[in-house]
DNA sequence: GTATGTGAATTTCTTCACAGCA
DNA sequence: TGCTGTGAAGAAATTCACATAC
């Protein structure tokens, strides 16, 4: 079983499924089982079983053939993999209805991504709290990180503020942007960008009601 | 340029697409653009525009050759497609902190989708109102979904309520799901679900982030 | 000249199917 | 026997490239 595989790159869907199987791998060990087959973990996430031993492959062999996968071992295994091992500092922009629950939405700690700071451009909103935290100018954002040093940022500003507040997330040094503006920033090669556009969502939905 | 495509089934990232050059073609009207080429939109959201003109080509002809697409007709056509002529009644489960920001999330009522009612489990919130809404008992759902007819839902519940949720909600009539909760709930096929997982957003961040 | 719509070519992604190992 | 890891096959999605239309 040498595996030849690991030289190529894994795809991105490939990457999006990891997270499904950590998921998957946190809710077995709570449940105390011990060992899970690729059919088992198939069954649970509705991915193929194929599929998911294949993903796998890119990153190595983490199996006994007849026996299955240790729960614990490969969910540490794929947390190591997506760089899960150690906590993620994350600014916020935005202190709206949309950013103040984000800031407060208790899976983000839980999972290892601590929001250090919230910025808005409002005067209305600058110097109150969040949770513990108090909300800054975005102007000082690049000034702040200097010190805070996040490499993710979240922004949840309306769309026509989108594309201003990435260009000052990027100007602070952050790498990774999870963006809920309806808009798509454009940003410099190096910086990743995932758009998560929630009424786009239903929008989806609405088209498979009818088809 | 007879249309042969159109017998074809669009696949589903072309689905996607679509609310995406909606979008696009909606900020292009409000900068006053009554006309686009496939490159100009290609351009602002990304999409490749060959890839853009054979999404439109399994719906029908909207362009005209040498001239490119009228603005507002293209966004018409598109908009009827992904079946968002009518406005879309919809369910939220769940009145916590994202629930909550859901609720008041302005992008929903001004794209067409306006929550109907609020349900959640915990006594503490039943009777308490978000917005001009009053949270009831999500027992009563099915009941109070026979009144109001809404077919979409969305879950903001922690996950191991998931399911019953969802339960609840194809019971209570609704065919499409937003799920929000880190869980993959299973259902009848005729229902359609979307998962959405925040936390899961930022570990593909955190993956890329390192590689 | 300019830009569409679409077959054909290409690339990417998924699934099959089985050799090899515990 | 049971299940992994993976080459080969197949399916799906994207991009090219050009005939066609304005």
């Amino acid at each position: 079983m040498s595996n030849r595989n690991a030289r190529l790159q894994p795809s991105k869907p490939t990457i999006e499924r990891l997270s499904t199987y950590i998921k998957c791998l946190r809710a077995m060990k709570k449940e105390g089982i011990l060992t899970a087959s690729s059919a088992d973990i198939a069954a649970a996430t509705g991915v193929n079983a194929a599929q998911f031993r294949k993903d796998l492959s890119y990153f190595g062999e983490f199996g006994t053939p007849g026996r299955g996968y240790d729960v614990e071992q490969l969910q540490a295994h794929l947390a190591n993999i997506m760089g899960l091992r150690e906590k993620h500092r994350v600014l916020l922009v935005g202190a709206g209805n949309l950013g103040s629950a984000l800031a407060g939405y208790p899976g983000f700690k839980e999972r290892g991504f601590e929001i250090v700071a919230v910025f808005d451009n409002d005067p209305h909103k600058i110097g109150t709290k969040i949770g513990d935290l108090e909300v800054m100018d975005v102007d000082t954002l690049p000034k702040v990180n200097a010190t805070l040093n996040a490499d993710i940022g979240i922004v949840a500003v309306p769309a026509a503020a989108a594309q201003a507040v990435v260009d000052r997330l990027v100007a602070g040094g952050v790498k990774a942007i999870l963006n809920f503006a309806p808009a798509t920033p454009q940003v410099r090669s190096g910086i990743v960008v995932r758009n998560v556009d929630l009424t786009s969502e239903l929008e989806v939905l609405s088209y498979y009601l009818q088809h």
